[in-house]
DNA sequence: TGGATGACGCAGG
DNA sequence: CCCTGCGCCATCC
């Protein structure tokens, strides 16, 4: 059974381990769609109805900017679970980004 | 089958 | 650093 675009994703972003994050474009990259970093963020919305729960959290853009938080059950809630975590997050932005940024294609 | 959609990325001002 | 516009491309209806 050929696993979608969204399934990979979905798996993809289970292994990102906890207190580190990773971003749509390495994510779309290491599936092989560098171009798709869209879809990647479009799989997500469905990661609320997706069983396993996803850490959607630890998923975002290139900048470390939290662009999905309105996606969560409430805009707060993604920065908290980062925070949770260990990952200082100000003004919508994950700090140390840089240094907590979880590659596929160089870690795994 | 075709066209709209989108939790992005990058270049330019 | 902030904002704007354009391209990408799998999935949905």
């Amino acid at each position: 059974m050929e696993q979608s675009f969204y399934d990979q994703v979905f798996e993809l972003v289970r292994l990102i381990p906890k207190g580190r994050v990773s971003s749509y474009g390495a994510i779309a990259k290491s599936l092989g769609a560098g171009g798709s970093a869209r879809m990647v963020g479009y799989a997500m919305s469905n990661a609320g109805a997706a069983h396993p729960p996803i850490p959607a959290h630890r998923v975002v853009n290139s900048s470390g900017l939290l662009t999905g938080k309105f996606h969560f059950k409430t805009p707060e809630l993604m920065q908290e679970l980062l925070e949770a975590e260990g990952i200082a997050v100000k003004n919508d932005k994950v700090q140390n980004f840089r240094t907590l940024l979880w590659d596929p294609l160089l870690e795994l």
